[in-house]
DNA sequence: CAGTGTGAATATCTTCACAGCA
DNA sequence: TGCTGTGAAGATATTCACACTG
């Protein structure tokens, strides 16, 4: 199959295939079906078949899939068989939380550079990094080798965050700040808020409650 | 409308249209139209009237929405227009980290109650709450009214701590442990983890660079 | 012969286009 | 006149069904 546009849908089910491999990985699995695979993240057999089907042929008929060469597989189509350094900018709570972290980095996503536009915080350590004035993002973007915006700024903040991220050459950004933002066409964006989570849990209880 | 059967993207983006709503309202402004919000959030004006005319009709015709009366109508629409209490279990890192981010309370879930399996942290005081063994669940549930749960423990112990949830009568479940949980049919989950977004980023720079 | 890979069929979601109302 | 609300049309995504292969 090997086509070229690939359903935003399929991506997030990679992730979670993703997940669902390496814990069986670490259990001692080593072949599963598209059966089983489908039984254990719910969803269609043939979806993850599809999906799969995007990036190459990775199962042998008959047999299944062999789970650390399925890893390797859907980690290299994904993009993230390598390391990504990363910027962070606006250093308050969440930003902190997220720089002491340490599962970016197991997940191969390195913050490099802290940033903020605030006197108070610029030069003080956080997690081993010292915080940057964020007008400085250019110079550290090309010195560091920084390819990942992290935006976690208040809300009105977000857009300066996001213009000098784009105006340091950024090649991605992923904004935790809850706001939208404005960037030129190629650059893409994520947007991370689990409250939305929250919420559709919420309406989903509701409904059911309505429905008894 | 009013229908039955609502889209999963419909819900995420009500969530995006109260976001950009509340950001507006801030600022002063009172009426928007289809068009105009839409422009802010990227989507189709019609997709906007689309996902609003499931739950009823909030707009007038030639002048726009109202936008205070129309976050109050998003918020009774997922059910957001009220309290929830919440059970956090799994008092690691990522557990201490939710419980000390006032932003819950403030978007109206309160966590009332945090949980742990571990005798080393069992009462022990984590931001005013007392930790308590995972298996005295089900009286803390009926006796603070505790609704959603929230799982943060490690991979390996969040289908116990489901478990535990389920049989104590709670609602539904929010899963922040990267592994699938199962638990039965009417009670909802949704999984927050926010490398999926990591990945669809990683995805996307990978994609362009590989065009170019 | 069990289980993948995939074209065809179905289901779902999105966008269009315009009727209808303030 | 301007913008909503909505049926119909179009685009996308999912599921089926089976040919194909190790």
């Amino acid at each position: 199959m090997k086509s070229e546009h690939i359903p935003k849908a399929t991506i997030e089910r990679l992730a979670v295939y993703l997940q669902i491999l390496g814990n069986l990985g670490r259990d001692g699995v080593n072949i599963i079906s598209s059966d089983k695979l489908a039984q254990a993240c719910k969803v269609n057999p043939s979806q993850i078949r599809k999906d799969l089907a995007y990036f190459g042929e990775f199962g042998v008929r008959g047999v299944g899939y062999y789970i650390q060469e399925l890893i390797t597989a859907i980690k290299q189509s994904l993009g993230i068989d390598r390391h990504w350094y990363c910027a962070l900018v606006g250093v308050g709570n969440l930003g902190r939380a997220l720089l002491r972290h340490n599962e970016f980095a197991r997940r191969g996503f390195i913050i490099r550079g802290a940033f903020d536009c605030d006197q108070d915080k610029i030069g003080k350590v956080e997690s081993g990094l010292e915080v940057i004035c964020s007008k400085r993002l250019k110079t550290k973007v090309r010195d560091l080798g920084l390819e990942i915006g992290i935006i976690t700024t208040p809300p009105e903040r977000a857009q300066r965050a996001a213009d000098y991220l784009v105006e340091s050459g950024i090649k991605g950004i992923i904004n935790f700040a809850p706001a939208r933002i404005a960037v030129p066409e190629p650059i893409p964006v994520e947007y991370v808020d689990y409250f939305h989570q929250f919420y559709a849990l919420a309406f989903h209880i509701t409904l059911s409650q309505h429905r008894a």
